[in-house]
DNA sequence: AATAGCGATGCGTTTTTTGCACCACCTGTT
DNA sequence: AACAGGTGGTGCAAAAAACGCATCGCTATT
């Protein structure tokens, strides 16, 4: 799009707060870009960018500037994606931002069952937790947010959720996993690995330990759910997870490759929600909006009577 | 704003319906213009015109396109706006749609009021009834409108209403002139002025006639309330308006220059509403909002029981 | 059949954009 | 205090893009 060069490239400069870095980056020299901004900010009548010895940095009008770019391409991309549409084709770029729980299994098998479908949309996910995800979508930097628990910002609009407990994660050797249903005090003195404090799952186990005035053994706490699961075949130890992040089988209380999940009692620990949405008012791209239609759909398939639209 | 200039051909292109008549407006020749097209079909990877004889038409992707054009020109125009207020001077040109009742007294005096502190700030004032007020901010072809009755569409939001009752104008020698309050019974046989069927004056004393099966002696129908006003004095006629449409003596039940007005009893003909509003879901510009705040100040002032926010 | 109006295209000219070399300036290090 | 390495800004010539003229092919009207 020829016609939104400058405004791509003032975007850029804003991003990397050099001209001759973002110059680089678009594959052109520091003098082509820095004349290009001049005659913006000549045509706007004020300049956009505070010149520091070390580089630029957006001043106020810059930072209302902007932001209307990303507005425009925004709404850009939405056009072309409807016009695509029309064809037939339905073309187009997606962009999520969620947790590590729907990263392992739910995403991964949405994306693909949504390709096998549409080849020309492409996908772009990115892996944020709660307070990220809302802050990307306000600054449009993705069209899509997966969250679970808590949402923080009323500019987030929730389309759907769902219920999901805590599970508790385990070798299937474990003390624990004769138990259909754990209570927090079985944990005592029991070596767990927990989520950081930005995930959802680590605040509603929070909330039961609070309650209980209890402590949990921990040994070691990580963001990567990869690591947690990969760990528990190594050690006696309990990972927490959603059921959204367990293989189906794991979920439903079978065993899958030496793991096993159980849930924790929602006396002890509160379910939480899964929510999925987007920036209140945006009108999503169509690739956005059907990709988001099929998530729905895949959660209402795995969790009939938790799906809430 | 350089980087408009193919977007605003198109817009040009698609209102003129003609390469060759936009080239001429625009000022350049038609094959600059035409190839400026083209290229951008080309970006956008289909057509946005249909090619016909007689000239150009947009498909059903131009018509998304040239939205997302009026779209991205209004917010810029609201950036503008406000990045010009941040360095004192409010500058910017705010567009108006309103029926004939404002335009005599009402907004002369606002926005003489408004430009006395503004100087920098433009206007466009439109005359027009409200069903087409309402599809021009709709097009985001204005910014903001007035409008007496009725309100048809959803996405006006309004944001303040006086309410207005029908007054008669006739001459001070007139008949009628004595009563305080008119009936419309003293109408029979009486001949009128009536505004056009699109003016809510009419609408609302259709509402009246409708209700007790009559009907009046009609010797002209006009959309002129300027017309209107200056025949008053040639022939023993009554007329109509509204308050807003008075000069305030006149709406006080006092004669200037020979003519006087009267209110129609409501228990007759109901009181109407005047509405200011804009499209719902518009960020306005800066001088834009504030010209609403002065005009809604103003109509506080004029009619400080009937005002409602 | 002739005509008038439309959008599209080839080509030479004009305008705009780009890249190179270099300047002035600031910052942190030697 | 001198210096090296970074920043944005500018003069000038080359490259690229946009433009205007002449002209084509098409269609609807006369």
């Amino acid at each position: 799009m020829r016609f939104m060069t400058s405004l791509r490239f003032i975007d850029a400069v804003a991003r990397e707060k050099s001209i001759r870095k973002a110059a680089e980056k678009l594959a052109i020299t520091s003098t082509a870009l820095n004349r290009r901004i001049l005659q913006i900010e000549d045509e706007i009548g004020q300049p956009l960018f505070e010149r520091l010895a070390s580089g630029v940095r957006l001043n106020t009008a810059g930072e209302l500037f902007v932001q209307h770019i990303r507005a425009q391409q925004a709404d850009l991309a939405r056009v072309q994606s409807q016009i695509a549409d029309l064809s037939g084709i339905r073309r187009g770029h997606v962009r999520v931002a969620s947790g590590t729980e729907t990263l392992r299994h739910f995403l991964p098998d949405v994306i693909a069952r949504y390709r096998s479908e549409h080849k020309a949309v492409t996908f772009d996910i990115s892996r944020q937790h709660g307070e990220a995800a809302e802050a990307a979508l306000a600054s449009l930097e993705t069209d899509l947010a997966l969250i679970f628990e808590p949402i923080r910002r009323s500019d987030f609009q929730t389309i759907a959720t769902t219920r999901q407990a805590v599970y508790c994660c385990m070798a299937e050797t474990h003390e624990l996993a004769s138990l259909d249903s754990i209570r927090l005090h079985h944990l005592l003195d029991v070596p767990v690995i927990l989520p950081t404090m930005h995930s959802g799952i680590r605040q509603l186990l929070n909330v039961g330990l609070m309650r209980r005035n209890m402590q949990l053994a921990t040994m070691l706490e990580t963001d990567s759910q990869e690591f947690t699961q990969n760990y528990l075949r190594n050690e006696q130890v309990v990972g927490f997870q959603i059921p959204i992040g367990l293989p189906q089988d794991m979920a439903e209380g079978r065993p899958v490759n030496g793991l096993i999940a159980r849930p924790i009692d929602s006396v002890d620990v509160p379910q939480g929600t899964l929510h999925i949405g987007h920036l209140r008012g945006r009108v999503l791209p169509v690739a956005a909006a059907k990709f988001m239609d099929l998530m729905i759909t895949e959660l209402g398939d795995r969790f009939p009577k938790d799906l809430d639209q």
